[in-house]
DNA sequence: AGTAATAGTTAGCGAGAATAACTATTTAAG
DNA sequence: CTTAAATAGTTATTCTCGCTAACTATTACT
């Protein structure tokens, strides 16, 4: 009910800069977290390892990401360029303006019961 | 966060019945209303109405739904068959043991709030 | 009567994700 | 210490779901 009226918004958003959703949501982890391999991607994602493959393919075109070397030869470590930091900053700044906008008369409480809620359903599902 | 976790386990579960999630969100909406138009059908679901052609031809060719005359020679009134309305009670049961299950230790007030935040939220998008 | 608007369809495109089958590397077991 | 199993990632292919653009058919408006 509530999914596809704020993923077509969100992709409208994202599209002033050139992203997309699935992009995005890595640039999002690869910036809070530091870094990350193929896999920790994955299963922050819920999506498949080919997925990950393609869209961190495209990041990498666009200079957004690079890899580093990780513990092992087989792993592929990857995190943010510094152009892929400012883009992250740059595009999160429509994302804040955006999601201001759609918790609008939703206080702060009620915001962190909902995260909090999702969290334990999120929890049973993977479970 | 949780978008992609739900939709892969209900994927999962509604593959067991050969439904994908748009066939079931159709099924869902025209069990509850009756009958719908394609335009009722595509604003609920906030997709275009090509997509909704697509997704109903199908299940016509499945024999879920057929369509019945509307109040114009344009619109397209759709119902569900008696098929249609054995297979959604069918699904049914599964759908509701899934949903039992991801909202276990989840009290009936925290999910009656989640959705009334979520309806808000949802109108902020849409305004 | 002639133009707007509405309902639906067709054609074609692309994002996003899946599975199956593969390579390369590392770990574990006999 | 060598071989089997597990792990990380890639390639190829397929599917669903959704979109836009351009169309037909019907109805409403001026």
């Amino acid at each position: 009910m509530l999914y596809r009226p704020f993923e077509n918004r969100l992709n409208l958003e994202l599209g002033k800069h050139d992203l997309y959703r699935a992009q995005w949501s890595i640039l999002y982890y690869l910036f809070n977290n530091g870094s990350a391999t193929h896999v920790e991607i994955s299963n922050y994602l819920s999506v498949e390892k080919p997925t990950v493959t393609r869209t961190i393919t495209r990041l990498e075109q666009q200079g957004y990401v690079e890899h580093i070397p990780g513990k092992d030869r087989r792993e592929k470590r990857m995190q943010l360029t510094e152009l892929g930091k400012a883009k992250y900053l740059e595009v999160r700044v429509t994302v804040d303006q955006y999601e201001e906008e759609i918790l609008k008369g939703i206080s702060v409480e009620e915001q962190q019961e909902v995260i909090r809620i999702m969290n334990d359903i999120r929890k049973n599902i993977l479970k």
